[in-house]
DNA sequence: GGGGCTTTTTACAAAGTTTTTACAAGTTGC
DNA sequence: GCAACTTGTAAAAACTTTGTAAAAAGCCCC
């Protein structure tokens, strides 16, 4: 899955965490994250739109091409073993939108306020 | 197979494996590999790409010239003997991507990072 | 046309990945 | 507080890909 959109993203990159689109790599802390392909594809969706609310449907749509038909928890689980990867930054980086999705934050995105210049639910909810 | 691309390509060399791509010849700790047409032409294929991830149909493709809808196990036999006359540093060698193909890495290699300045993934995944 | 070699296929085993299941824990609104 | 709903988690099941051995098929040269 994960249709289109491949066109030139520069890397991300923070103080633990790094993100190669363009070679399908991640690090974190300078360590190469072993990642499988969903899991590739469900962080580097998140982290294309980080700050950004991402809900549970997009992201089903996005990387397993489910429609909202579609029950399933394969989603939770990916994001578990997501977060198992990040370790310790799991939390800082995995936030849960309750009832809604979830949404990535670069290391030291401020807590409380969100960016003002990029909409903070994404992929038209 | 193995169309274009002969013209002038620098002899390869690491503590233990070294190519010489004009004489279609390899060397493992100084001796002989004696490898068949197909075998040689995966090895300098991989060889040529070193540190990139090299696709299935990419290496079935320059190697074979079968497309993508061409089914077949022989890439995997031929890995498998490639392996077998690598010895000992086979799994140093030739690196299986799980869902994507293979590749080889010289071998002092840093097992983290991959060189930054070639792609991760050659010729057109 | 038969021996010796290479390559491909076949069939199955092993390894890796993804999805489901079942239940626990958390959240929300009454 | 509690019922309804959502998310977290571990483990199993289902599925996919790769490894391997052996047989079959293809080649080449005499």
């Amino acid at each position: 899955m994960l249709t289109g959109n491949n066109h030139q993203v520069m890397p991300y990159r923070d103080e633990h965490l790094s993100l190669d689109f363009e070679h399908q790599a991640a690090a974190l802390d300078s360590e190469r994250m072993m990642l499988t392909r969903k899991e590739y594809d469900l962080l580097s969706l998140l982290v294309q739109h980080a700050g950004e609310i991402i809900p549970r449907e997009a992201l089903l749509m996005q990387v397993w091409g489910y429609g909202a038909e579609i029950r399933t928890r394969t989603l939770d689980v990916h994001v578990r073993r997501l977060r198992k990867k990040l370790g310790a930054y799991a939390d800082q980086y995995i936030e849960t939108i309750f009832g809604i999705g979830y949404r990535f934050q670069p290391y030291h995105a401020p807590r409380f306020f969100t960016a003002m210049n990029k909409p903070v639910i994404a992929m038209g909810a």
